[in-house]
DNA sequence: TATATATTTGAACAGGTGTTCAAATATATA
DNA sequence: TATATATTTGAACACCTGTTCAAATATATA
């Protein structure tokens, strides 16, 4: 039981970890099964038995991490005190994302930036990410909203919009601010923009959500 | 001489406008050059004839407002005070692809979410936004510096990339926000978000940029 | 009107696409 | 060991892909 357990999961997880990988790449339809499997060593019908179609495959590489991810960032927000600062509530929701991302895992780092070019994709944007990731985006918003309790809730959404963005293409990795600063900044220094981006997103919050 | 200009921008124009709304819904690979040539009623042979692979339409429909966006981003930003506050840096920054995206042209649309998945991918964000953009980019740098004396030019540019992030999540309206908001903020309200994006991201600069 | 140039047409090319399936093999259960 | 189930194999399917090109047509120049 545990034998087949395991030997069908190696198989599964070598498809998934390649379509992560070259999805993170080249997109949805920039990649084929056949890259995929060749990648993956193994035989191009084997996508289709264990996950479907490419469709069913792409959606189970979004969220074999998100559920993953969710569960923790969840977990991190529900246990925060009434109190907490912008400040905590974002670290709160950042933190798991960045520390797997930074740990140098590979499989995280495709992750993270498959994840990023999906968010600003209309095709899935509304389909695969809201599903995926809206309500943990909801539980920041109640926290965030008493921290700031006469702000209204528009404001609120627009700041956590503005979060993603930043966040996002933090997490993209493109590495484009490398080549504008001439290397005075480094797209894989995550934890030293990690340092910026919290004060930076906290003052905004406050800039629109005070009063 | 000028009706053979016309003609020709004529079908140019058609392809030009016809990849520009098929790239912005399904990315670079998401489309065929029968998709593009059939949405723009002609034959399948012409875009080689005007631009050549596709890849070099893909390259010409990002640079077509590309060049109009900088010339204007370029005047506006080199046309400030010296003493120009971090606010109207930044509305000097984004006013331009605001005010064409909000204008109600298609066209100007298609083009922004087509720019704002295409920064965020790694097989473009390096290759071609950094070639149409950073020129552009380095100018609202160094006027920020003006600003922030005392700042380290590290901050600066992390700054630039936080703006960066949430102007991309903003002009590539997927509409995700307006689901999570159930509907209390709108996509398309480019104005609303614009009164909210200069605050927030000014307050983030002087967090980050303030010895 | 005659000539030169610009553009359009329609078809073809070699190769890649997702998906399917019966047959073969491996593994688990009794 | 014999039987049932899970997995893998290798080939085939119909269709779509970017690119090319000689021939036809339209337009500009003299």
């Amino acid at each position: 039981m545990t034998i087949i357990t395991i030997k069908k999961s190696i198989t599964a997880q070598r498809i998934l970890d390649s379509a992560e990988a070259l999805f993170a790449e080249s997109g949805y339809d920039g990649v084929s099964l056949r890259h995929i499997t060749q990648h993956a060593g193994v035989e191009l019908a084997l996508p289709n038995y264990h996950f479907g179609t490419k469709l069913e495959l792409f959606k189970r590489v979004i969220e074999r991490r998100s559920e993953i991810l969710n569960k923790e960032r969840m977990g991190a927000l529900t246990s925060l005190e009434n109190s907490a600062s912008i400040d905590s509530i974002i670290i709160a929701f950042t933190e798991p994302v960045l520390k797997r991302t930074v740990s140098g895992d590979i499989g995280w780092q495709n992750y993270s930036r498959l994840v990023a070019q999906t968010a600003n994709s209309p095709r899935w944007s509304r389909e695969v990410m809201s599903h995926e990731f809206d309500p943990v985006a909801l539980e920041f918003v109640r926290r965030t909203k008493m921290c700031f309790p006469s702000a209204k809730d528009e404001e609120i959404f627009w700041g956590f919009h503005f979060l993603l963005g930043a966040m996002t293409i933090t997490f993209a990795q493109t590495g484009r601010i490398d080549i504008l600063s001439k290397e005075l900044c480094k797209t894989t220094d995550l934890v030293g923009i990690h340092k910026r981006m919290v004060p930076f997103l906290s003052a905004g919050f406050a800039a629109i959500c005070a009063s």
